[in-house]
RNA sequence: GGCCAGGUAGCUCAGUUGGUAGAGCAGGGGACUGAAAAUCCCCGUGUCGGCAGUUCGAUUCUGUCCCUGGCCA
């Protein structure tokens, strides 16, 4: 890729690999900026359950996009696109490198990658697939997908919800199949990507690590934070905030579905299957630098890395 | 100490009228285009508590021992 285009780090890995702790050490000695890259830290009053950085190292350490939306209200893949490449820009014209930080895989593959440009989440379009689904079946639904784009029937499994629906959603709203619709070519990104992975071979410690943290989450009022969330009528389990690992089980807790004991084990394996989900993509994902964040000379290892290449 | 119920996958349990066993959860791998911390797909060998007996063959029947829970002393 050409080398005048300005560079940009991606930072990423699994939940509770470090991520935070490092960006945060690196912009202290770097000129970066770091931008969020977490569905879930976008929201206010989630703050303990997403382990968002307190205070104090936000003055430090300053995190565009994070605590800016409601938790009532859905963000998106192509949100963040436009989010990130609005801070993006600005970070680079102030002359400084922008360092992306988190751990929703998706949005980092949208950004890099780019994404068709496909008609927005459509709410009454979604209610009326849900209410045809529940009449139905999602079978139905996947076989009437077929008829109209059977590329994507193809390719999305007859139990899966939420693709279905959408697919179907894009057709309805513009008479084009999805399938279309993705075959338009992206524009390329106008940055030089620089990816880093935190991994580790030892998955065995991850899960140790996630176990201790849920448990320091509990500690520190993470309950208290849910019940704020539990109180409001505007919001369920079918939010998007609320089916976040950690808060579904609280929540679930917190309305007498599950025992104290039981929603503690639910809530730490699911955040394992998400870190074993975000493990997939990284290893999917071409061009990663991989640094083993249980290595003790974590920074020195990352600042090497990044003193390879050329920062803006 | 006596009686009863159990001891089967990491956990909770099902099952085999005797032909060496299967679900859920956990775990592993994978997919992923406006919900993505979401939503899905694939993956099940484990001295069926130990030992002995009956049997062509025992995880299954019998005996005995060990362990756990309950009731009675």
């Amino acid at each position: 890729m050409p080398e005048h285009l300005p560079t940009i780090v991606c930072l990423m890995g699994p939940t509770a690999s470090g991520k935070t702790d490092l960006a945060v050490r690196l912009v202290e000695t770097l000129p970066m900026d770091i931008i969020s890259v977490d569905s879930a830290m976008v929201y206010k009053g989630m703050d303990i359950g997403t382990a968002k950085p307190d205070a104090e190292t936000l003055r430090r350490a300053p995190h565009r996009l994070i605590d800016f939306l409601d938790p009532a209200d859905a963000y998106s893949a192509a949100r963040f696109c436009e989010d990130a490449m609005r801070e993006i820009h600005t970070i680079i014209e102030a002359g400084r490198t922008p360092l992306l930080v988190g751990g929703t895989m998706m949005y980092f593959r949208s950004l890099l990658q780019g994404m068709a440009n496909l008609p927005s989440a459509d709410e009454s379009v979604r209610a009326d697939l849900a209410a045809e689904a529940e009449a139905v079946g999602w079978q139905a639904l996947h076989q009437q997908l077929a008829s109209v784009d059977p590329q994507a029937a193809a390719r999305i499994h007859p139990n899966d919800p939420q693709r279905i629906s959408r697919a179907l959603e894009v057709y309805r709203l513009t008479g084009v199949p999805l399938s279309e619709w993705m075959r338009q070519p992206t524009q390329s990104l106008p940055f030089r990507p620089v990816l880093l992975g935190l991994v580790t071979p030892d998955r065995a410690v991850l899960h140790q690590r996630i176990a201790q943290r849920f448990e320091h989450m509990l500690k520190n009022g993470f309950i208290d934070e849910v019940a704020v969330l539990y109180q409001r009528a505007d919001l369920s389990l079918d939010t998007p905030a609320i089916r976040s690992v950690g808060y579904r089980q609280a929540w679930l807790y917190l309305d007498g579905q599950l025992a104290y004991a039981e929603m503690l084990d639910k809530a730490v394996a699911a955040t394992r299957q998400l870190a074993k989900r975000q493990l997939t993509w990284l290893r999917s994902m071409p061009g990663v630098l991989k640094i083993d964040f249980l290595n003790n000379n974590l920074d020195a290892e990352a600042l090497k890395l990044l003193s390879k290449i050329h920062i803006n």
